[in-house]
DNA sequence: CTGCACAACTTGTCTATACAACAGAAGCAG
DNA sequence: CTGCTTCTGTTGTATAGACAAGTTGTGCAG
């Protein structure tokens, strides 16, 4: 690859992190102006492109924001929001070097709730398919998961065996994810929560209440309950995260 | 500026549009392959750079992944974790269009705790200092914020008015943020919390530790609860969100 | 002074080309 | 058959140029 100066960087990568070790350092404060792509061009003796994805890449990684016929300016600190990564039980178990299992507790089809219904914009008392699983973490039940499916995009989701595949695994498959929102809550578990995830009634829960959407519309509508005591959430932010393409 | 045929669509914007049509429909399943830069640059009459670009944005999104010398791929599903977005307490209340308040129940420095200075970087006893405050929202607790700030990088930090400016606001401004990593739990409340956030003590909260790296080091770390009943996280996740730039 | 046209500068899109780095297949020498 | 080289196709980086589109200030006509 052509090099900026014989040792091994690549040349936007030096403009990106001369541009953020002048906003780390707080010499370039929020909302300054930063060089336009021509002056950084010039600067670093490099063509306009290689000096605008430098820019872009800061943009995307919300050091910088920019404005056409305007210019480029320092990020205000404080739209560095962390994010979180949600992913779903069994990735996150086996992640940790355990064993995922699951068991099936109930598969019906039942009248739809009202919650459930304006989730999934379905009639109340309309039927909807229902399962309940409990997930293991090397034999402990770590998550209770409350699902409703919208029977008009799942025709067949009562027929499947959710011992060997789970939910989330055959819905991907047929009703492929587009959209999907989530909120996350505290709460006591109640008494039908507390029997399968083997926990006292007075142990907090965190609930990720997740409602899941195909090309066609809303899927699915989850409650998936985790006792505090043996789940957690970890999120991280890097605001200088280098590499961005070739990981 | 060019566009791709007299309507108002962006070359490099209708290939991705293809391309995430493909994938969305289960045309082109899991794993399989995409065409090239090349050969997508020849069946739209685009230049290389413009396919290419593409093809970049998507991969960015986690809709492809590619490797260098073997070709451009559809991701697996289950790698779209969704992201949730942790802001801080006093943007989180005005962004409902509530009234945010703080007040200072505490500032000192006391000795560290072993958990604080292995999270800090700290030696245990070591003095370290400790700020409580309570966020209101419109006249109502709803979170209690304990941060432990490392004397070190910010020495000053006891001499400052927090009723005035968040711990964080100040943060951000001496000790610019580089890192953070988060953990979400459910816990229950302890008398203390309950007193100063007026909840009862079987109430499950919502806790959000958080730990914050400056260029120098870990800054602060601190203990976020709040009620559970009066707060929750919400999160949003959108695989084919069209415009990348110019938003 | 007001309002409009224009110029200058910025970012955004696109092209055509070149070379580098890498992976895998093909082909050849042993 | 084994091991090596070569070739081909792929993605990655970089260049130089062109035009589009938006913003802002300048200067001129009224």
């Amino acid at each position: 690859m052509q090099r900026s100066n014989d040792s091994g960087t690549l040349k936007f990568v030096a403009i990106k992190e001369f541009i953020l070790s002048q906003v780390e350092t707080g010499n370039w404060p929020e909302h300054s102006r930063v060089p336009s792509e021509n002056e950084l061009s010039e600067q670093f003796a490099v063509s306009r492109m290689t000096a605008r994805r430098a820019l872009q890449e800061l943009t995307e990684q919300g050091v910088l924001y920019r404005t056409q016929g305007v210019g480029s300016f320092v990020a205000s600190p404080k739209s560095q929001s962390a994010l979180l990564e949600i992913r779903n039980i069994a990735d996150e178990i086996q992640a940790r070097g355990h064993f995922h299992s699951a068991q099936l507790v109930q598969l019906t089809s039942l009248p739809c709730p009202t919650v459930v219904a304006s989730a999934l914009g379905l009639i109340r008392n309309e039927p909807v398919f229902f399962s309940l699983i409990v997930h293991y973490d090397n034999q402990t039940p770590l998550q209770l998961e409350a699902r409703y499916v919208n029977p008009h995009r799942v025709p067949l989701y009562l027929q499947q065996d959710f011992n060997s595949q789970t939910p989330h695994e055959y819905l991907s498959a047929v009703a492929p994810l587009t959209e999907a929102d989530h909120i996350i809550e505290a709460v006591l578990a109640d008494e039908f929560t507390c029997k399968h995830l083997k926990i006292g009634p007075t142990e907090p829960c965190l609930r990720l209440t997740r409602r899941t959407f195909s090309r066609d519309g809303a899927v699915s509508f989850a409650y998936l309950t985790s006792a505090g005591s043996r789940y957690r959430l970890g999120g991280h932010l890097n605001i200088n995260t280098r590499p961005t393409t070739a990981n």
